[in-house]
DNA sequence: AGATTGAGTTTCAATTAATGAAACCAAAAT
DNA sequence: ATTTTGGTTTCATTAATTGAAACTCAATCT
């Protein structure tokens, strides 16, 4: 008899706000969230001068625009630091970096879409590889491929329905059987495909990363140029890989994935 | 006619205990967040699960314990891309680190404390520098020192009153004559200098950026260990990094600095 | 210039949600 | 077996949120 959720009251209405003023990616005006908004001017007006006030939002006082605040910033690295997977982590992927001289990911799963929680960056040759805090869809990346293969049946139908699937690139895979058919393959090797699939010029081999007792907590990849490694080329590095996930996951079985 | 602030209501209240669970850097029981907080059981009970429905928080099941939510992440990687200084200097920052080969960092104020707001390591030789979101005391760093030269006396004034000087290292200077020292030097001349002050055995040459109208809106380091360069030696880049904060605060100089 | 529109801000009584003392429950400790 | 500790739920009281409407100020139109 569950209550339809959405019921977090006031908080979480203001919190709400959030996330409508991140969609924007840019700062944005009062009018244009009250257009969006389900509240009536006065409340919006509130909330937004209460989360300015608390710092979640940046208020610019010449161009009358909102953006999202400083405060988020401190608590996310707190998070990170303290909550994320990414500093058990560090010395196996760090490892890895000096082994095979390429740019390492670390995800997670959250909600279906792909989190990347640490990025290390073996050159300096390009930049457009994820950042932390980024995120990515499942479908399309490495990572998201390796972690879909190992979550429940039927969570995994859940998110494929909830999917809408975007082709970013010529090389995305926009169907859910040729998806399935390459998890399949996940399960079997252990090594997820990135071809191009949803940034021209970079692909990746990804694998998950699985605590001891066989639940998944997260994946790994290795992330490269096109014109410097193709995936072929970048299964050179498959056993360094499996092996640095091996070392993570049993670090980190006592560690909690969130739900 | 201020009000005494404060007063942002059960948002406000529930956005503290945010704070108050980032505070201990760890993942964290109710009963430890009850002796904290000014508030009956019930009602952190409820903020609590308000917070972590809205993924703010995360409760780990088997241990009981509450820490940072994912979401912090991904809003902060969107505070970080649209709202910071870090993606206009980012041109700026890499071209000095291609010329100089040493860690630039770009740190803004942030009430009277330094928050790092990107970091561009040129080599992978050590670890413990600052994280983007990393927050870190004024008086004994090098960004932070460039900024303090630069923010209206009186605003100075205030926050040196707030601020209690800890002792890092040997070499953190701990009295407020010897820092207004320096900062008259900074103005002079440009540069601060960080001589293993917040960390043994790293140290770094900082400037101010100031946009073409005067303001200050952050600054840049070159950061590095001891063994490598000390500051002295690091001086042979003062030209290149003048230049590249010269070129930050121009282009950013319609950027607005949070107040 | 004077009028008008539009964006943002403030007010206030009705309404609704937050509050917190106390009861309750489960698991661990004695 | 009993008590304590730590966490969760209840419910009448209390206090805060709500939102229609009035207002302000600046920009735009006539």
């Amino acid at each position: 008899m569950n209550k339809p959720v959405k019921n977090d009251g006031t908080v979480g209405k203001a919190l709400e706000i959030l996330d409508a003023v991140a969609m924007y990616e840019r700062p944005v005006r009062f009018s244009e969230l009250l257009e969006q908004s389900p509240y009536p001017k006065a409340t919006l007006y509130r909330f937004l001068q209460t989360l300015t006030n608390q710092k979640f939002l940046e208020y610019d006082q010449t161009a009358g625009t909102y953006s999202l605040g400083i405060r988020l910033m401190r608590l996310a690295h707190t998070a990170w630091k303290t909550a994320s997977l990414a500093p058990i982590a560090r010395p196996h992927t760090e490892e890895l970096v000096a082994k095979v001289g390429e740019t390492v990911h670390l995800a997670q799963l959250d909600n279906g879409q792909v989190l990347f929680i640490d990025k290390l960056r073996a050159t300096d040759r390009f930049q457009t590889l994820a950042q932390v805090g980024q995120v990515a869809p499942a479908y399309c990346t490495g990572v998201g491929k390796a972690m879909l293969a190992f979550i429940a049946p039927k969570r995994l139908q859940i998110v494929l329905q909830q999917q809408s699937f975007y082709k970013f690139t010529p090389a995305t895979h926009t169907s859910v059987a040729s998806l399935n058919q390459e998890l399949e393959c996940v399960r079997k090797d252990g090594i997820a495909f990135d071809r191009e699939e949803h940034e021209q010029g970079i692909n990746s081999i990804a694998t998950p990363i699985l605590s001891s007792s066989g639940r998944l907590i997260g994946a790994i990849s290795i992330a490269t140029a096109t014109n410097r490694f193709d995936c072929e080329a970048l299964m050179q590095f498959k056993g360094s890989l499996l092996e640095t996930a091996k070392k993570i996951g049993e670090d980190a079985t006592s560690w909690q994935f969130p739900s």
